[in-house]
DNA sequence: CATGAATGAGTCTTCATTCAT
DNA sequence: GATGAATGAAGACTCATTCAT
C-alpha cells in the first residue's frame, strides 16, 4: 500500500517519523534535535547529513505525509464544483488525515514557529487550496467560513479524543459526561459535522441541494 | 466602562498587553523577555520585579484577560440548561472574545507551551468549563463536538480575518474569491453559523436542569 | 548578662540573627539580601537602611558575636605566656563560641566567600592572635600547628554533631557506632582534647611541664 | 605512575584542573564556568559538552582525584582493625593529599555549596568511611572525636602553610614569630600530631575485627 | 524607618549549527 | 553514513544595589 520509494537510507524516514511524534506532542520549539537523535540512537550530527536545517525535517515531514491531502487537491481541481465534489472532497481530506493524526496537530498548534518557515508556508498553501476548493467559485466571507469549519471539524475531533484521555480535571460543578469513544466513531461524528457545516455553501454559480 | 482598578503600577498592565501582543503576533517561545521589556522602554529585570516568570506573566494575561468568559461562565452555571441558555452563552463568548482578539489567537496557536504551563490549564478549564456548559447535560461525544465546534468557529472568524489582511500568497491557480470584510461582519457571520452548530445538540434528558 | 547597648533599632540586631543564621546554615553566597528579608517580614530595601552593604552585615556579625574572643585576647595579651595561660585562652574560646555555635561554622564554611570581605579579615585576625596567644613566644611549626589544630577541635565538635544528628547514609560495610551525644558532652570532650593537643607546646623559653 | 588513560579528550581532563585550580583558590561560587572556559582558551559551550552541569564538573574532579583515598578505603576494609591500621591509614591519608593540596581545600572551604551536590555528598561519604575506619569498632564520641580530628590535621598543615606564605596582615601586637617551612616538613609535623591524636583511640572491644 | 520600582551586570544553561575525521 | 568536538548566539533568571517618596 506505501508507495515504492527505493529504500534508500531507512534513517531518514525514520528520522521523520519521530520527528513529527515528537514535533506533535511536545510542539516544535520544545523538541532539540539532540531529543530527536537521542531517542533514534544517532548523534545530533547524523540529523545533519540528511536535513539540512531543523526546518529541513519540517519540509520533508511535509513532503513525505501530505501526500494524501495532494491527491485529494489535484484530484478537486481536476473536476467542476458541485456538492458532490464538495462532500466527497472533505470526506478524502478526513480519511487522509485519520491515518496521520499527529500531522495536523502539529501544524494547528505550532503556528508560530511554522510562520517563518518555508515548510510551514507549503502545508499552509495546501490547507488554503483545500478550503478553496471545497467552497467554490465566486464564495462569499460566510462560504469561506463554512468551508473553513468544515475542515477544521476534522481536527476537533483529535483534540476532543486527546481530551477524554487524560486526566478528569473536572472543577466540579459541571460533570464530563460524555462517554468514551473510539477513533472510527470520532472521525464518523466530524466528517458527519463537516458535512453538515458544509452542506449550506451557496456558491453564486446558484443556490445549493 | 473600563474597571475602576487603581492606576498603581501602570508598568504591570503596560507589560501585560505588550506581552499578548508580541506573544499572540510571534509566538510565546519566539518572544523574548528582552524584547518585551525593550517594547516598554525597562529592563527585564523589571519584568521580574511585576512577574515571577515568564509564565507568570500569562498567568496575568489570562487573569486580566479571561473576565469575560468568566462572567459567561458564572452566569451559565446559575441556570438550568436550556436551548436558550445554549445560544446566549455562544453569544456571550464571542461577544467578550471580539473585544480580546489576541487572547483566543494566542491559546490556541500556543498549545505546546501552554500544555506545560500553570496558567495554560488554568485557561483551557475555562475553554472546557464552556464547552460542557454548552453541551449541556447527558451530552453524547456528538453534542459534545458540536459544542467545542461551535466555539471554535469564533475562532476561525479571526483566522481568516487575519488571513485576508495578509500577502496574497496564492500559488496561483485557485484565486481567492472572498472579498474583505469588517470584524463586524465577520463575527456576525461567525456566530450565526456557531448557532447553527450548536442548534443541534440534543441533550438526552431533554431540556432539563 | 548582655552588654548593656542601648535597644535602637531592635531591626538591625534581628537582621544581624536572622543573617547569621542562615549564612550559617546554606552559605554566604547562597542566602540572598530577598531570603533575609523576606524572614522578617521587610523588604530588601530596609536592609539597606541599617547596613550598607551585604558585606557590611557580615561587619556587624562579627562585632556583636566576636565578643567573648575579644574579651579572651585582650585579658591573653596582658598576661606572660604559661601552660595555665594557654589552658586557660582553649576554655575561654570554646566556651565563647558554645554559645555562638553558628558563628565558627559561618565562618569556617564560607573562607571564599570571606577572603574578599574586610569582615572577613577581621575575624580572622582573630583567630589568628587567638592562635599566637595559644601557641606563645619563639614558637616552632610544630607548635603553631598544635595551637591551630587545638582551637580547631572546638569546631569539629560542632561538625560531628552535625553529623550524628542527621541521616544514617552508612555505605553498609562499616557501621556508624558512635551514640548520641549533648551538645555539653560534646563539648567536653573536644576541649579535653584540645588540652592534650595543646600541651605539648614547648616554647623557646624552656621546657613545659 | 599514572594510569595510562586513552588520552582521548585531554579538553575533559584540562577542565578538571583548572575547575579544581579556581574552584580551591576562588571558591565554587565565585568561579564562573566563564572564568574556567576563558583561561582554558575555549567557549562556555564546550564546558557544557563534557560535564551535563556546573556541578558535574565537581563530580569529575571527585572521581578524578578522590582515587588514593577510594584506595585506602578498600585497603582498610579488607583488614582487621588494630591500632597499625588506624596510623597507616593516617599516613596513607596524608600521602594522598599531599599530591591533591587542592582537592582538600576546596572541600573544606565550600561545604556550603557542596551541601546541596550529589558530588559534594560523594566525597562527604568518603571522608566519613575514612573517619569510621580510622576510629575502629564500638567507638566512642571520643574516639570519633579524635578520628576526626586526626583527619583534619592534615588539612591544617595546608592551612598554615597559605598563611604563612600571603602577606603578612598582622595587626602589630602579636608577631608571627614561626619560620617559614617546605611542604614536606609541614606534613610530617601534620602526620605527627595525627598519630598523637588518633593514638588514644581505645575502642571498647580491645584490638578486633 | 521603610517601601516600591527599577537597573545592570552577571549566572547557568540550551540550542542549532559546523567541520575535520 | 556518521561521530566527536566545539562554537556563537541567545535565553530565562537572580542578585546586590540605588533612589525617590
Amino acid at each position: 500500500m506505501s508507495t515504492t520509494q527505493s529504500p534508500r537510507s531507512d534513517t531518514r524516514a525514520r528520522i521523520i517519523d519521530v520527528a513529527l511524534e515528537l514535533f506533535a506532542s511536545q510542539g516544535y520549539e520544545k523538541t532539540s534535535l539532540r531529543e530527536i537523535a537521542d531517542r533514534l540512537g544517532v548523534t545530533k550530527a547524523a540529523l545533519y547529513y540528511h536535513f539540512k536545517t531543523k526546518d529541513d525535517i519540517v519540509h520533508g515531514i511535509v513532503r513525505t505525509m501530505a501526500a494524501p491531502i495532494d491527491e485529494a487537491i489535484a484530484w478537486g481541481r481536476g473536476q467542476a464544483w458541485s456538492p458532490e465534489l464538495r462532500d466527497e472532497l472533505v470526506r478524502r481530506f478526513a480519511a487522509g488525515m485519520a491515518e496521520r493524526a499527529p500531522l495536523l496537530r502539529f501544524f494547528h498548534e505550532n503556528q508560530p514557529a511554522l510562520r517563518e518557515s518555508a515548510a510551514g508556508h507549503e502545508f499552509k498553501e495546501r490547507m488554503l487550496a483545500m478550503i478553496e476548493l471545497v467552497q467554490g467559485p465566486d464564495a462569499t466571507f460566510h462560504d469561506r467560513l463554512r468551508a473553513t469549519m468544515a475542515l477544521f471539524a476534522i481536527n476537533s475531533a483529535f483534540f476532543l479524543l486527546k481530551q477524554e484521555h487524560s486526566e478528569p480535571c473536572g472543577t466540579g460543578s459541571v460533570a464530563y459526561a460524555s462517554p468514551p469513544v473510539t477513533l472510527v466513531e470520532a472521525m464518523d461524528a466530524a466528517v458527519e459535522l463537516a458535512l453538515e457545516i458544509a452542506a449550506r455553501i451557496e456558491p453564486a454559480g446558484g443556490p445549493t441541494a
